[in-house]
DNA sequence: CGAATATGGTTTCAAACGTAACTGTCGATT
DNA sequence: AATCGACAGTTACGTTTGAAACCATATTCG
């Protein structure tokens, strides 16, 4: 009953979508096993912890994350004492947020655990697959700033 | 600030699911703009278009969704008339799905915007690009399939 | 100046989600 | 045939989501 020549199997936006899932799912696990922590609490965590005090919509370009996430996300780490903000002086709409000392060793713990996570997967893919898939990837984020998202 | 050698720029979790997200959502806001399909809902009909009559768990597997996707999916596209269920003469737990004729023709429809996805994902990453993230994937895949889900 | 428009961030609302509990059926064991 | 565990599929429930509306402030321009 094939209608077609088409086959999901082969499909990318699938294939890359399930892969994906399994990857990140994995290490998701552990952050939310471990913290408690959601994915975009995680990833404003990282964002600010490598990059440094920066405002609630450069971690959302920082991270690709949509404003409502970050705004959610940064709530949660506030609430958790692992985030402060602070209002800009010229802009009074914007704030600037900053890891607590409580923050940063969370993102250190958490940095050292990505990187477990990414010598396990070195070890999954084989360095051979790993980087035909970040090569890969470099092409989809070439095409990605071209198409400006 | 940096505390540590991590960058999330780098981060294979993120990367992957970064590039996933736009590739993915490009062909999704087509076949949610022109049929108002959900995600769930496209793959239960490419899956059935492509490999015809099978049970839901079978979807389920073919196209790693869990089974409450399914259920979902199966009955949406059911009171869209895009599929019947029968039951099984035997088993009287298990339902057999299949396209209704309506259900072939936007199958057909879909996979033609597939192909056409296909074809403008190989302009957009390159063939080069392309053929690497395929090998990626493979790797990635291999990597499922020896840690079983 | 004052009106219109843009921007940073939050809130609301309906849809989609996953977990876990559930229903109904089957097969095996006794 | 009664009981038990396994399985197909659904449902209920609390959580997460994105779109759009919103609030407050800043900027632009008539």
């Amino acid at each position: 009953m094939d209608y077609s020549d088409f086959d999901l199997e082969t499909f990318l936006p699938f294939r890359l979508n399930r892969a994906a899932e399994f990857i990140a799912l994995r290490f998701a696990a552990t952050y939310k096993a471990e913290y408690g922590l959601t994915r975009p609490e995680w990833r404003t965590l990282a964002a600010l912890g490598s990059s440094g005090r920066m405002t609630a919509t450069a971690v959302g370009t920082h991270s690709t994350m949509h404003k409502t996430k970050v705004s959610r996300a940064v709530f949660a780490l506030e609430e958790r004492r692992w985030l402060k903000r602070t209002q800009d002086e010229d802009d009074r709409r914007v704030e600037h947020l900053e890891l607590t000392a409580a923050g940063q060793n969370a993102y250190r713990e958490l940095t050292r655990l990505a990187g477990d996570y990414s010598a396990e997967l070195t070890d999954l893919l084989g360095s051979e697959g790993l980087r035909a898939l970040a090569s890969g990837l470099d092409a989809v984020e070439k095409a990605m700033v071209r198409r400006r998202r």
